[in-house]
DNA sequence: CTCATATCAGCCAGACTGATATGC
DNA sequence: CGCATATCAGTCGGGCTGATATGA
């Protein structure tokens, strides 16, 4: 790599470039619907697989246990989630998605349907299909490491 | 998007996984030798351009004015910079690479490419390239939206 | 006077760590 | 006992804002 196009052409920093910015619109438009991108990746976590520990969702989501604690109190909040303790483990809570949680659930994939189709435009389907598919090869080829 | 794998789909989510990634390896191989991306994006602007002043270090590094500050003091006392008072324009400093800068920026070259490689490793040279070019695309779309 | 430049101080969200209390 | 769970407190780097001084 020598001369010219040093930054333009390196992977890493375009990556990180994209995903600034498809964080921060996500971020904004899921603000606007009173939630952040763990809200709704806790509540696609329980729709997909179930009730769930917190320790549970920390892995399935990959945010963190400590910060997991406020998402779910938020979430409990507004009433889309229910945090009740696991009878046969005192230890874990038990946290459940209720009508509402399943309501703002299809209410936020509209809207990360949205940013998505913005974000993505100059791309055709196949393309971004095949982000995807190379994004997710990536992902899992370090690691399915921990969080 | 209906019940099953809404999360491991979503592809803002895939962009901010391995970004995360990317960024936290690329950081840690940086931070080895005494370097962050930001002392890189600089370097490597300086070279592709030579002298410039903070401003437009900060344009086309698309690092804040305010924290390019910092990074051009630590860049001065590596002796990697010179930062020397624009006689043309008082406000101004130009800065400059020195000799040190540029064989500092092609031992990052180095790191970065080990970096890229490791990241990269599940995916061709043509791939490579090909995702390259997509989030290129994305980034320019989203605007060479100011800073 | 307005505008740009460089600098400083500080905010905020997000990733991450450590310690503690409780129960298995 | 060792281990896991949930919670709390706090660190740290990075993106971003606002104010100020100086000079064009």
């Amino acid at each position: 790599m020598e001369g010219a196009k040093r930054l333009t052409d390196l992977r890493t920093r375009l990556l990180s470039l994209a995903a600034l910015h498809s964080d921060r619109l996500v971020n904004e438009e899921l603000g606007r619907a009173g939630a952040r991108k763990w809200h709704y990746a806790v509540l696609a976590t329980l729709d997909e697989f179930g009730p769930a520990s917190q320790a549970e969702l920390s892995n399935r989501t990959r945010i963190y246990r400590s910060d997991l604690v406020a998402v779910i109190n938020e979430l409990a909040e507004q009433g889309n989630v229910e945090r009740s303790p696991d009878p046969a483990d005192r230890r874990r809570n038990v946290v459940s998605l209720t009508d509402a949680g399943r309501l703002q659930l299809r209410r936020l994939d509209e809207v990360l349907a949205g940013v998505e189709n913005g974000i993505f435009a100059p791309l055709s389907a196949a393309e971004r299909a095949e982000l995807a598919r190379m994004l997710t090869v990536v992902i899992d080829h370090h690691g399915g490491h921990s969080m």
